[in-house]
DNA sequence: AAGTAACTGGGCTTGTCAACCCATAAACTT
DNA sequence: AAGTTTATGGGTTGACAAGCCCAGTTACTT
């Protein structure tokens, strides 16, 4: 069986739209009841298709999972954000980031999409993990980005380690939002962003000393 | 049917440890499989007991993992911890207490064992929320109470908010672990728990200002 | 000695759900 | 016109697991 083992089966426009809106349903359906609580099923009359559309486009139910997980990691990354804070360059950018989170009602009902979605999957399958990791690196590689070329235009000092600080931005975020769930109360995202925020300011240039941007960051 | 609402039904120091025993090997086997992964038949299996023992003690899934959730938080809260570390009321202490969980495969591979339970569990039972919430008030009393005394005692400046405080280390850690259980890396949790204890640090008097207390504390 | 709790080891029903197969038809490409 | 992709709508199978019932035995307590 060569067909089967050759994933690049091409799709065509309409395919790919079919495709689109299936994962997008799955993604939100996942993303308020869980995985386990979600069936083929529901996926199938929430999006209106055929039962044979889904083993179609999806053989198996992990099949399915991997493209809700890529899904959820494109947004977490910014890939199809609406909003324009495409590139966390600027402390402020930071900031706008952080408060998107806040003031939002499902947050507090689910979490992070992301975050809850690999929580619950990592364990019961453990062929998810590779799209886990490279879901979570590829979120890393936004902070990290963002967070050396602070440093590089002199808005952070040069002992600001990117790669430290991504984690702890990442940290502050999924920990917030696992607290936020859990708690029915945004309080605990509010502070660990916030921590994380000033915890970011610690590595501002001290004033006085010469730097090489004269830092228009807010 | 009156028995069936009143939980008050006395156990034996026998039937205790027989519950606490089936408790103690489902909370093992659901960190490493996950709930959904776990069914009573593996726990019956591995805890060695008959089928009916766990219907006596556990009249349906829910409880038990009830049961679980509870045993989980009384471990992070420090109930039956046999370390030394019961007070966080020094800043050496919180050290301590973010170093007891590096250098540690198991996580790596479960992360959290109350953080990584809960999110699964979240979604698919409303009804644990109760439990969950609880759980981690707990966790967060045990932080606010030593931040609280180490604000009192002078080792941190006033303006330090132990409620604040409290929420940077739990989501440092919450998010740390879920991280490192992602890639498979304890760099992220490393960095995570490194950066609110480095927060922290930023809450001490300043040398030369006159404290209430000498300040002993590393 | 009575009563109750702790325990064994089955079996049975019911439901759910993933995976699979079928026949058929419209739409698009070349 | 041929071939492929996209689609419909059902049916079936097999596995697994939760909840439940039953017929007993052992051990502790009072």
């Amino acid at each position: 069986m060569p067909t089967t083992d050759v994933p690049a089966r091409r799709l065509t426009t309409k395919g790919e739209a079919t495709r689109a809106h299936i994962v997008r349903t799955a993604a939100e359906l996942i993303y308020v009841k869980g995985v386990q609580n979600t069936s083929n099923e529901d996926v199938r009359k929430a999006a209106g298709v055929s039962g044979s559309q889904l083993s179609h486009y999806f053989p198996d139910k992990r099949s399915m999972v991997r493209a809700v997980i890529a899904y959820r990691a494109d947004a977490l990354s910014g890939l199809h954000r609406e909003a324009p804070l495409g590139e966390l360059d600027r402390v402020a950018a930071l900031h706008t980031w952080a408060e998107s989170y806040l003031n939002r009602a499902d947050v507090l009902a689910g979490g992070c999409a992301f975050g809850s979605l690999v929580a619950e999957v990592m364990k019961s399958d453990l062929e998810l993990h590779d799209d886990i990791a490279e879901g979570f690196e590829r979120w890393r590689e936004m902070f990290r980005r963002g967070l050396t070329a602070m440093r590089d235009s002199g808005v952070l000092r040069r002992d600001a380690d990117p790669d430290r600080l991504a984690h702890v931005f990442m940290a502050a975020y999924q920990g917030g939002m696992l607290l936020a769930q859990g708690a029915r109360d945004e309080a605990p995202l509010r502070d660990a962003l916030n921590g994380a925020l000033d915890y970011l300011e610690t590595f501002r240039p001290r004033r006085g000393r010469a730097v090489t941007a004269p830092s228009s960051d807010r």
